[in-house]
DNA sequence: AGCACGCCGACT
DNA sequence: GTCGGCGTGCTC
């Protein structure tokens, strides 16, 4: 019997499949081991094929008598032509870990007692029912902070368990100690695997083969790779905080979850649950069009309270008469807060103690040198450092160009506001989470005592605006709104109303009688923080459509970036310039002039970008399809930024 | 997307 | 001459 197999290895043009034999008979979705050249490989049977003609090799090992579930090897093949993708590549995806020969026991799950899933409030029952009778298979639950997203979730769950069908949960990044896994765990006890980035081949292929061979329903909860369980009896797929980047995968085989799942989702006819207080707006114009949107603007809390808001214009320094960071009106909020041992959350998107080093004499710029990126000052350890590549140098005392010694240091990031609010508030405990701190001093490893009040000030990037409960949180200061808006990618906007009302989200969460949010902008009627500061995402979706209708960007125009590295920037220009021309003869296709890529030079050479739209998809698929093959050539469709 | 090999232009 | 980068062929 012959049959086409999929490979995990590829050779530049080539189709990708290839043809054995096997004197067994095997289903479509079988792994087996196939010899490749002078390698074995791993590869999936694809289908059974009559005898071609040319000569095929055997097939040296089945892996696992059991196919994979047919929604995996449809996956596949629709990821392979929707992001034009060799399947070999994506054929990756779906193999469980090879052994090796390091095994780490997993901590088994508690078998807790089985509580039944919280009673759901009417706006959270209409909800449900809404889901329930929504016609597409991808819905979206547009659930704000506090409306009791989870409870939907469970309830969901349970009922797809009650039909002896297991659910994927999907989360950005898997933090064991979050709220969502515990109250899982807690409701579905040994029933619930959780899938995640630290654990080792072993565990994962041990939990592959569990998940393969289950005989009961399951609920599995990981990152986007989860959607590719091996589950027999899929049931429902849930998405957590859909809007979230996480869910896109930047490296090959690049893939944006959400599309997958609701890709799965279609094909075998269930639901997929796309949850978030905060919808991408493409995601929300396409499922209000689908008749797919479901939104839940109660709070579920009644003791819940909208914050007191105070919008701080930087631009007037009468506001910051006592600190050059800090308002006066935050340094308040903050001394009265230190009285009652409330906390304080300072919230600002950039780490390390100033961004930019420079020669006030001859404007020197201390940049790294294989990034050309500006390095970033830490003064806790005197040190340079490339937040792209990790470079380090010490600060230098003299000017390498002039050797005049006014060295300044311009702009300011979390380690910075730590000592200042350090020197502020002497008496005062005070924390600082970012990308900075060690595996010891996370935010996940001192979560209790975060809670518990161990602490009076957080200071904190993107990491403490996401999920944080803290019981003891009054104010929440933001010390520059704008400081996002102005990075050259068509998301930015939409990244920092997310930031902003993920942040405002930490207070007024019901704890305590009092929540005030200090929001500092250089951009006071910046519609992106007004909306924010209003909680008004139609008015922020009505801004933005409206802006990405007439830039031609999603969700009215597909888009695609070319990415053209060499090692020399000369080769990099001439070669993007005349894949620009090439690209002329496409007369659907608006093609960008070439610009210098966000991370214009790394160890890998000089990178310079193009960017596609097209109001089909289909003029984009043909265009890239019809780019001659080159090494040096990497695209990205649907990219979710451009930078 | 990975490796082996041969070509060519830029250096010592 | 040597080195490094680029282009090509490889697979059933």
């Amino acid at each position: 019997m012959f049959y086409e197999v999929i490979p995990t290895k590829v050779f530049r043009a080539s189709s990708g499949i290839l043809t054995y034999t096997s004197g067994q008979s095997l289903q479509p979705g079988t792994l087996v081991e196939i010899p490749l050249g002078k390698a074995t490989v791993r590869g999936v049977i694809y289908k059974k094929v009559p005898q071609p003609d040319f000569k095929c090799k055997e097939i040296s090992q089945v892996l696992h008598k059991r196919p994979l579930p047919s929604h995996l090897l449809k996956s596949l093949v629709w990821l392979s032509e929707y992001y034009l993708t060799p399947l070999p590549v994506v054929a990756n995806l779906i193999l469980p870990a090879p052994p090796s020969r390091k095994y780490i026991q997993e901590a088994s799950p508690r078998s807790s007692v089985r509580l039944h899933s919280p009673p759901l409030n009417t706006a959270q029952k209409a909800a449900l029912e809404a889901v329930k009778s929504a016609a597409t298979a991808t819905k979206l639950l547009h659930g704000i902070t506090g409306s009791g997203k989870t409870n939907i979730y469970l309830k969901m769950a349970q009922e797809t368990l009650n039909d002896q069908k297991s659910t994927i949960l999907l989360v950005p990044e898997i933090a064991l100690t979050s709220q969502l896994v515990q109250v899982f765990q807690s409701s579905f006890g040994d029933r619930v695997i959780c899938l995640h980035s630290r654990q080792t081949d072993a565990t994962r292929r041990d939990l592959w083969y569990k998940i393969h061979d289950a005989a009961t329903p399951l609920i599995i909860i990981g990152p986007r790779s989860a959607l590719f369980s091996p589950l027999h009896d899929l049931g429902l797929i849930i998405i957590d905080e859909a809007h979230e980047s996480a869910y896109f995968q930047e490296t090959a085989p690049k893939y944006s979850a959400l599309r997958l799942a609701s890709f799965i989702a279609s094909t075998l006819k269930i639901t997929c649950l796309q949850g978030t207080a905060t919808p991408l707006v493409s995601d929300y114009y396409l499922a209000e069009k689908n008749h797919a949107y479901i939104p839940l603007t109660e709070r579920a809390k009644t003791s819940a309270i909208q914050p007191d808001i105070f919008l701080i214009d930087l631009k007037k320094r009468e506001n910051f008469i006592r600190n050059h960071y800090f308002s006066d009106g935050l340094l308040k909020a903050i001394k009265v807060n230190l009285e009652h041992h409330y906390q304080t959350l300072i919230f600002h998107n950039r780490r390390g103690s100033a961004p930019l080093t420079i020669c006030s004499n001859c404007g020197w710029q201390a940049l790294c040198p294989t990034c050309f990126l500006p390095l970033n000052l830490h003064s806790d350890s005197y040190t340079l450092i490339c937040h792209a590549c990790g470079y380090q140098t010490k600060v230098p005392t003299n000017c390498p160009d002039c050797h005049h010694p006014d060295i300044v240091h311009k702009g300011f990031g979390t380690k910075l506001l730590e000592s200042e609010l350090n020197k502020l508030f002497k008496e005062a405990r005070i924390v600082r989470f970012d990308a900075d701190n060690k595996k010891s001093d996370t935010l996940d490893a001192l979560y209790e005592q975060v809670k518990n009040g161990d602490f009076d000030i957080i200071i904190g990037t993107q990491t403490v605006a996401k999920g944080l409960d803290l019981p003891l949180l009054a104010t929440v200061g933001v010390v520059q709104a704008d400081s996002g808006l102005s990075l050259p990618d068509f998301a930015s906007e939409e990244r920092t109303f997310h930031l902003l009302t993920q942040v405002i989200g930490r207070v007024g969460r019901g704890h305590l009688d009092t929540a005030q949010v200090f929001m500092q902008t250089f951009q006071p009627e910046h519609p992106v923080v007004q909306a924010a500061i209003h909680n008004d995402y139609t008015a922020f979706s009505k801004y933005l459509l409206s802006r990405r209708r007439a830039g031609h960007l999603p969700p009215f125009a597909y888009l695609a970036r070319l990415d053209l590295t060499y090692k020399t920037e000369v080769a990099a220009l001439t070669q993007i310039r005349r894949l620009q021309n090439l690209l002329k003869k496409f007369p659907k296709l608006l093609v960008s002039n070439p610009a210098p890529a966000f991370h214009e030079r790394s160890t890998k050479g000089y990178s310079w970008q193009l960017i596609l739209r097209a109001t089909s998809r289909k003029t984009l698929e043909d265009a890239i399809q019809h780019l001659p093959p080159n090494p040096h050539l990497h695209f990205t469709i649907d990219p979710p930024s451009l930078l």
